[in-house]
DNA sequence: AATAAAATTTAGACAAGACTAAAAATAAAT
DNA sequence: ATTTATTTTTAGTCTTGTCTAAATTTTATT
C-alpha cells in the first residue's frame, strides 16, 4: 500500500514517462509536484525499495511494471472520479481536478469499480484523456494539435493537452466543446493563429490555443 | 482547515459529549481513536489554539459552537457518503464504515451538496443514524432500545446501536432490516432474552442483540 | 582538457502526529 | 487523613515528508 504523498509521485514519473522515455530527472519530478529536487531525491529511494521504480544516482529514475501498474491505477482512478463528477454531479470541466485529485488516493476496490459500472465503463474522462483498464492499459488514440494541421483538413475536437481551469473556462466562453466539428479556413504564418469553423460558427484562435486542442 | 487526524479527534469528542455532556475525558479520547493519552494531550492543546475546544489541564475538554458545527459536518459528510454507498453503488449496510471514514475527509463543499441531493437530501444513514444539516443541527427522534419494551409492545425498528459489520451480517441472516414492524412475544426474565414477531416470522434473540437495536 | 554552470545528492533541521517512560495531579480506598 | 491507584501531563524519541545549505557529480562551454 502506498501513501498518497508516494502515489503523487508515481503519478509524476508516469506521465513524465509519457513523453521523455529515458530516465526521468530529478528536477523535472521537482518542477511537476512543486517541491524541492532534495525532496525528491528523498521519495524516490523510498519508492525504489518498494520496487516500483528503478533508481539510479545522477541518472533519474524509471518505473517497473509494478510501478507502472500502480500510477496507471491512480490515474484510472482520478479520470473515473472526473466523469462521476460531471456525468453525475454537475461539475463542469474546469472544476473537477481538484477534487478528483484527493478522491483518487481513497483506498477500496470495489468503490472504484461501482463508480465505473455506474458510469457505464467510460473509456475518455471530460478533457478527452483516456482511462486506464484495471491492468493499467490504455486506448492511444491517435490524435494531433490544432496547430498542426493545415487549411482545408478537419476533424472532431476529442481533447485538450492544458487542462487548467483558465483555458477550460476559455473554450466555454468560445462555445468550444468536445465532440465538436472542427475545419480550418485560414493559418497565419506570422503568428500561427488560424481561422476555424467550429459548431458552425466562424473564429480565429491564436497559436497558443491551436497548440492546446487536440483533433 | 483541520487535517484528517484534527477532524477524527473532533468527531470523537463530538460523540463522546452525546452521552455524557461534561468534559470529555482524555482516556475517554482515547480509547475511542485507539491511541494514547500523551497522544490525546497534544492534539487536544492544538484544537483549544484553534478554539473548536476548551480544554483545562486534568479537566477534559468541551466542544465550542464552532467545534460542535465542525464535527457535525464531516459526521454530515460521512453519512451522506453511507447512504451514496448503499443507494447508488451496491454496497451492504456493513460495508460502508471504512470506506466513509476515508471520504468525510475530502475537501469539497459542492461535493457533498450535489451528494446531497442526487440522493433527495435523506434524513437518515443505512444504520438509522440521523444526518445533519448544513447548521450541524439534528433531528433527536424517540427511539428506544428494543430491550426496554414489554411483551405485546410493537415498533419498528428504526436503527441499530453497534454497526460493527459483524452484528450487521447478523442481523442479515436472521432477516431482520430497518424498516420493519417488530412485535415483542415473550421476554424472558433469567438472561432477557425476547422471542419476537419481525417480517411475519418468529424468532428468539439473546439480551445483547436486544440491546443492540432500535424501534 | 580545463573550467564554469547546472543538476543531484547529502547532511542536518523542522513540523505533524504518534509513541514510551517518568513525573505530577486527581480520585479512590483504607 | 494518609496512602494507593488511576488519570493526565510532560519530556524526550521516532517516522514521514518536507526544507535549506553545502558538497558532489554531471553537463556545457570555452
Amino acid at each position: 500500500m502506498f501513501t498518497s504523498s508516494e502515489e503523487n509521485y508515481l503519478k509524476a514519473v508516469y506521465h513524465l514517462s509519457l513523453v521523455s522515455d529515458k530516465g526521468i530527472s530529478t528536477n523535472a519530478i521537482a518542477k511537476k509536484l512543486e517541491t524541492k529536487a532534495s525532496s525528491v531525491t528523498d521519495m524516490v529511494k523510498k519508492l525504489a525499495d518498494k520496487k516500483v521504480l528503478v533508481y539510479k544516482k545522477y541518472q533519474g529514475v524509471q518505473l517497473t511494471e509494478e510501478g507502472k501498474k500502480t500510477a496507471a491505477n491512480i490515474i484510472r482512478k482520478h479520470r473515473l472520479w472526473e466523469v462521476f463528477l460531471v456525468e453525475k454531479l454537475n461539475f463542469s470541466w474546469d472544476e473537477v481536478h481538484d477534487v478528483a485529485e484527493q478522491l483518487e488516493h481513497i483506498k477500496s476496490s470495489k468503490l472504484i469499480d461501482e463508480i465505473d459500472a455506474l458510469l457505464g465503463f467510460p473509456k475518455y474522462d471530460p478533457h478527452g484523456d483516456p482511462i486506464p483498464d484495471k491492468e493499467g492499459n490504455l486506448d492511444q488514440i491517435e490524435k494531433s494539435l490544432l496547430s498542426t494541421l493545415q487549411v482545408g483538413d478537419s476533424g472532431v475536437c476529442v481533447g485538450v493537452h492544458d487542462s487548467s481551469s483558465t483555458f477550460l473556462k476559455f473554450l466555454d466562453k468560445q462555445n468550444i466543446a468536445l465532440g465538436q466539428e472542427i475545419t480550418i479556413l485560414e493559418k497565419e504564418v506570422f503568428d500561427g493563429s488560424m481561422t476555424i469553423k467550429i459548431n458552425n460558427n466562424v473564429l480565429t484562435v491564436s497559436n497558443k490555443i491551436a497548440n492546446n486542442l487536440y483533433i
